[in-house]
DNA sequence: GTATGTGCAAAGACTTTGCTTTGGA
DNA sequence: TCCAAAGCAAAGTCTTTGCACATAC
């Protein structure tokens, strides 16, 4: 059984053959599907499953804290499961030219957020960093 | 005539009756208005000015990089001028009990964020950064 | 005078939801 | 069995756009 699956049986939800697909899907991108691209993906497997359940699974994955759902300037959202290791966490650059996403880490970051919620007093469960930008051409 | 109404200008805009309110409208705001608040403010000043204009006039500043377009986990976007001189800028801290949007500098995160990109081999542009959090009680 | 800008309403894009049926525990 | 969950389609929310009229330069 996936650590997904697991984490959604211990909060009590039903394992319905299209969770169970959704689940998978999502563990098995390395990239930030939008929920179009989800569906399509699941699709693929069952054709069956609709946009609608997409979007709710997501919403109570995302509830749930178990997927963490991005806006990287575009008009739709973007998800990616959560990393459970603190040193898994990391942040996204976005190509401006390409779209593409990458991924970096950065502990500075990390111990920078904190301080700042401390500074101003502020217990910060959640946080948003993302850059844009342009490869530098030599 | 104000520093927002001149890069317009420069920028070759018509100064309509419209625009010049809502540009008004934008560096009287001391918040972070929604493009439906913008249009209330607006409309206070002239009932005509209609949400299609205020859309159109946002997304034109917006290229223009005369104001920023800021997503703090909500359905909508929300605005605020482009803070002109680099020791303004700032980031953002969003009470996640009462919706308050804290506004805060730190030197070591704009040092951070070129880092990241040199490290990365990018020329950063733009950034988001948010926190999300609560007050912690005593 | 002419290109740009505006208002209105319709259309678009993304997301949510009501209702009926299905199926997991 | 029974209630959570799914599918479908309609509705909702935010944003963009086509078109006819208005207006700044």
């Amino acid at each position: 059984m996936s650590k997904l699956m697991q984490r959604c049986a211990e909060a009590g939800l039903k394992m319905t053959e299209q969770r169970k697909v959704i689940l998978k899907v999502l563990e098995d991108s390395e990239d930030h599907p939008s929920v179009d691209t989800v569906c399509e993906r699941a699709k693929s497997v069952d054709q069956s499953i609709s946009i609608a359940t997409v979007y709710r699974t997501l919403s109570i994955l995302s509830e749930l804290g178990l997927v963490l759902k991005h806006d990287f300037g575009e008009t739709f959202a973007r998800f990616e499961v959560t990393p459970d290791a603190a040193h898994e966490h990391h942040h996204h650059l976005i190509d401006t030219e390409t779209g593409e996403v990458i991924e970096f880490k950065n502990e500075e970051m990390e111990h920078l957020i904190h301080k700042i919620g401390e500074q101003l007093g502020y217990d910060i469960v959640e946080h948003n960093f993302e850059l844009f930008g342009h490869k530098i051409k030599k």
